[in-house]
DNA sequence: CTAGTTTGTCATGGG
DNA sequence: ACCCCATGACAAACT
């Protein structure tokens, strides 16, 4: 229902603003207003901030982080994204904007769910949700005549962001199609007022760790804030922080991609947008997962500028933002698109060797976490790469994952994929060891144990990784060179046309139809060897580590398992002992109990010390004497035993 | 500076 | 005989 919902909000808005687009003026504030109604009371929330967010957390799953970007549910997005890119295609200049207004518009519905202390706070008061409502309606009938207000507010906006929330934002939106319509010359201001609606996106996020600086005029919200801040659990606040922080990379790295077109006509919003996720940067409510996106975003962001210089550079901004956000269609869709990051994973490294130079220089200028999302493999396979301990685990590892290591970390000698790996389609893919192609070859150039083809921001590194490898693409030959194993130095000074990687990893067949092959001196043959003995020695060595410790690993989880096996079975031992003992006196007394309403030949009652109850096999009872010298012990025996000689 | 860790290498032995 | 692999031992680099 919620979902149904969703899509029927989304459509209206998009509905809205193609409608905006050519000309009709659709108000859908009223409709927003009345939307928040019902969904409070669908979620059954009473009141809460989060029961007035379902809208917000839909669409921010939606929008592709919690979702697949294969999930189907994002087709209806996506098309409608391609359906508005279309309509910008036909002649809207000023789209982008329109966009804006449209994430505007998004946002501040969250914002204005968020706000939803609020309401409430209006219904602790008592004043039920008709008075927000009329607030809603109120604010926009006021839209209309305060539009040139707000223009005139704007740089005000832009140092204490409206504080209103929803307000501020269905203004700001309301703004830009006026000004639209109004004067081109405008543009640039618009350019920096949708600046400022990122920074107010941002200011929004922050006013809810620090509602203080919110505006004078929303000093009811304010209030309201603080009411909610005052009972909220910082839990909570945590999680309603971290709802908009996704909410804001959404916008934000969809505005990026989204006001790219603008962008010779806004330089000045990269800056700006480069200060505002500085800002967020600082922030600390960044959690781990959002923090590289957030770093993309800057860098993205920092590349603008270029990319406004040259359109050459759009594709990769594009190639970012898609890969961050999974959403948007991009214009690279030429260069890459999921059957390429298909066939990378399909193909492995091999592919590199034939992809089109195009798509090496894409891939090259990813991020760390899109190579991350290419690996399908989280940081193991990454520490493998680097070489780590646990790398040599190369039976188990995909093989996906383990060709990607190998080809992408280049001369990572132990990814130890040897197995593994094909080593023939890296044969295929490379022409059979062409010479000239592995000497140019990215992964050639790179330290024999260093991944530094993927070298990303160093923070995605192991310890191990940056010791090994602190080259970046930036980085001189001179540090290259040093890198260098030393066996890729020898094979270099022998004038080796192989990497030590191809020298380690080609079959024996080849091998060895290299050293007959190519004529080399005996010290290269020589030098061949060894460096292939090495190279595999390093590699089995690694592995026998790994297996060492995995055995360690294995043999200190069974004797904690074992423990706690025998701290159990002492339980249940001092249990059965305690359960012993109380059936053995119950039985006592019930023998006493009976022997004493028995009666012997005399009559007399049967003394319990000297009879006792025997149950037999068949179920009878019956009454024996108690054997004295079977009780005693044999101490006792032999004791009477010399009593009885001392008698005679 | 020292101790511990990591990593590459060699020697050896088994398959 | 050769190759591959596993593993102990050693040394260098690094933490």
């Amino acid at each position: 229902m919620q979902i149904a919902k969703k899509y029927f909000t989304e459509g209206l808005i998009q509905l809205t603003i193609l409608l905006s687009l050519i000309g009709v003026r659709v108000d859908i504030d009223s409709y927003l207003s009345g939307y928040y109604t019902p969904l409070t009371e669908i979620n059954l929330g009473p009141s809460s901030a989060y029961t007035q967010t379902p809208f917000h957390i839909l669409r921010d799953t939606l929008d592709g982080y919690s979702v697949h970007p294969k999930c189907p549910e994002l087709d209806y997005f996506f098309a409608s994204r391609r359906l508005l890119e279309e309509v910008r295609n036909l002649g809207s200049p000023r789209f982008p904007t329109q966009l804006n207004a449209w994430l505007v518009h998004q946002v501040s519905a969250t914002d204005k769910a968020d706000s939803g202390p609020s309401t409430s706070n209006n219904t602790d008061t008592n004043s039920g949700l008709e008075s927000t409502e009329e607030e809603a309606r109120s604010v926009s009938e006021h839209l209309p005549v305060t539009d040139q207000e707000v223009q005139q507010t704007n740089p005000e906006l832009g140092q204490g962001p409206f504080g209103a929330g929803a307000c501020g934002f269905f203004k700001e939106g309301d703004d830009a199609n006026i000004k639209e319509e109004e004067e081109p010359t405008a543009l640039t201001q618009l350019a920096h007022s949708s600046t400022l609606e990122q920074e107010s996106l941002l200011e929004g996020i922050t006013a809810l760790s620090n509602p203080v600086h919110q505006h004078p005029p929303t000093i009811d919200i304010d209030q309201q804030w603080n009411n909610l801040l005052s009972i909220a659990d910082l839990d909570d606040l945590d999680s309603l922080v971290s709802e908009r922080l996704s909410d804001l990379d959404t916008d934000m790295t969809s505005a990026i991609s989204q006001d790219v077109s603008l962008h010779d006509a806004m330089v000045s919003s990269a800056g700006a947008f480069g200060v505002v996720s500085g800002r967020a940067e600082t922030r600390t409510f960044t959690q781990q997962q959002r923090a590289p996106f957030r770093l993309n975003s800057t860098g993205s962001s920092r590349a603008l500028p270029g990319m406004a210089l040259g359109l050459a550079a759009l594709p990769f901004a594009s190639v970012c933002n898609l890969t961050e956000n999974g959403s948007s269609n991009s214009t690279l869709g030429d260069c890459l698109d999921e059957a390429v990051f298909d066939q990378i994973n399909q193909l492995g490294l091999e592919g590199l060797g034939t992809m089109d130079p195009q798509l090496i220089d894409c891939l090259e200028n990813m991020n760390s976490q899109v190579l991350e999302d290419l690996d399908s493999d989280s940081g193991l396979s990454l520490e493998s790469c680097s070489g780590g301990p646990v790398s040599p685990g190369s039976s188990e590892m995909s093989s996906s994952s383990s060709s990607y290591c190998e080809d992408e970390c280049g001369a990572t000698g132990y990814s130890s994929e040897v197995d593994s790996l094909p080593p023939k389609g890296i044969m295929n893919s490379t022409t059979v060891w062409s010479p000239v192609d592995l000497n140019e070859s990215v992964w050639h150039d790179h330290s024999y144990s260093s991944p530094a083809f993927f070298n990303p921001p160093p923070v995605t590194l192991s310890q191990k990784g940056i010791k090994e490898e602190p080259l970046s693409d930036d980085d001189g030959p001179q540090l290259e060179q040093r890198d260098l194993s030393r066996d890729e130095l020898r094979a270099r000074a022998m004038c080796l046309p192989f990497s030590v990687l191809q020298i380690v990893n080609m079959p024996v067949e080849e091998f060895l139809e290299v050293l007959d092959g190519h004529g080399f001196s005996p010290e290269q043959v020589t030098l061949l060897r060894d460096i292939r003995r090495r190279g595999k020695n390093k590699l089995a060595a690694q592995n026998c580590r790994k297996r060492k410790l995995d055995a360690i690993t294995g043999l200190q989880e069974e004797v904690e398992r074992l423990q706690v096996q025998r701290d159990r079975l002492l339980r249940e031992k001092q249990l059965t002992a305690k359960t012993m003992g109380a059936v053995g006196q119950q039985i006592k007394q019930l023998t006493r109990d009976v022997l004493a309403r028995l009666r012997d030949d005399s009559g007399q009652p049967l003394n319990p010390d000297r009879f006792t109850l025997q149950c037999g096999s068949n179920g009878r009872v019956v009454v024996q004497p108690i054997r004295r010298p079977a009780v005693s012990t044999s101490t006792g025996n032999k004791t009477d035993k010399r009593k009885k000689e001392k008698k005679q």
